[in-house]
DNA sequence: ATTATCTATAGATCTATAGATAATGC
DNA sequence: ATTATCTATAGATCTATAGATAATGC
């Protein structure tokens, strides 16, 4: 919603027309996504949001306020999808589909991949700490799933690391060859982690049908 | 081999005891590794390098050519492997098996994670075109022995992709618990592939053993 | 003489702040 | 009066070059 007082713009109407915070997350996810973090001036960012670059310092104390906020709008809705599956009684194996094919479907989705912000190897800084609380969480709830399978205990870690290799996969391919993504990615994926928790393909069918179901419908509009 | 001429260093001998030119890659490796690249000045570099800044330039243009060679380096020897095994006339699981399970060990190898290059968004630019036409190949040798392992042609791109995103998820699982990573890794990231071709366990089995000899031994030594 | 380093620095760029300006709201 | 933008800029930093220096080689 943009503000109706202060000064108007010199370089015309905010791109996104939802005002000018939102303009900088935009020209932030753009950037960040494509360019990085340390590459990116202020300036740079400011330009594509169509402001001047002292403009930025009123809405966000700095750049990595920024990248933080496009971060935790990444994880969260990624977050809220595990802890709803954790609390579900559904069969193990189902939920982990749910929530692999969700996390596909969020990673592909959006105009910009945001997925790769996680990639930027500046977010090993204090300052992100709350992102990666976040990441913790939704990691724990994929081991959890993984052993609820029924891996043995000692494999769980490492199991649970390459079902999230798997899904985390979509970022880089996506960068690299979006063409290659479509609406059947994220069940391929699903039904890959299903192989790699060592489920028969008889019981994977199954399984993969209950998880579409409990995977929440594809998000209805997001940017 | 340290040079014998010229103005001795201020700061004291090479950290790499290798000259000036390695001392400015293994800086380059740590710091873009870490900290990333628009992140490190060239300040940064020829600090840890153990010289002043302006002597980087003696030795390279800038720091996208530290990066390129860094690149460069991090890609040939897995590069070299899958010429070999495209050539080879084992049964192609094993090849596949032989392929994922040396790139896993490359990219646990070495003192510092260098496969997280591959995950700096400056790479998306036409000084690193050479890096990149040698990663297509990379990719080209996976879709190819994939392909030869009965995968359904219209599977072959999607198929490899997840193989490939397997073994690359040992890159960010490095970087966010080292700890999980051990000699077994490669063997199970292998595994992992060989099941997403859709062989059975049996099967698998006996060209896991057929590609562990073909996999090279562990590189001597390469840092 | 040759070489690899150094010091010094020009010029560009980048971040963050101060204060002016141009709108709306009351 | 309040607000969001703008212009202007200080101070820091960064890149890349010029030229001095301190070693070895001949």
């Amino acid at each position: 919603m943009p503000r109706r007082t202060g000064r108007p713009r010199t370089a015309g109407a905010s791109p996104t027309g939802r005002g000018t915070r939102e303009d900088i997350l935009h020209a932030g996810a753009r950037l960040f996504c494509t360019v990085g973090y340390g590459s990116t001036s202020t300036h740079a960012l400011a330009e594509v949001a169509g402001v001047r670059q002292a403009t930025l310092y009123h809405h966000f104390p700095g750049k990595h306020a920024v990248l933080l906020e496009l971060l935790l709008g990444t994880v969260q809705p990624s977050l809220d999808a595990a802890r709803a599956l954790l609390a579900g009684d559904e069969p193990a194996p189902a939920r982990l589909w749910a929530l692999c094919a969700g996390d596909v479907r969020l990673l592909r989705a959006g105009e910009d991949n945001l997925g790769a912000l996680y990639l930027l190897p500046e977010l090993d800084d204090e300052r992100f700490a709350p992102f990666h609380d976040r990441r913790a969480e939704l990691e724990a709830a994929y081991r959890a799933l993984v052993a609820a399978c029924g891996v043995p205990a000692d494999d769980v870690v490492r199991t649970a690391a390459l079902v999230l290799g798997l899904v985390e996969s979509v970022i880089l391919q996506r960068r690299r060859a979006p063409g290659t993504l479509d609406d059947r990615t994220a069940d391929v994926v699903a039904d890959a982690a299903l192989a790699l928790v060592g489920l028969e393909p008889a019981h994977r069918a199954a399984h993969a049908g209950t998880g579409r179901r409990l995977a929440a419908p594809a998000p209805a509009a997001a940017d």
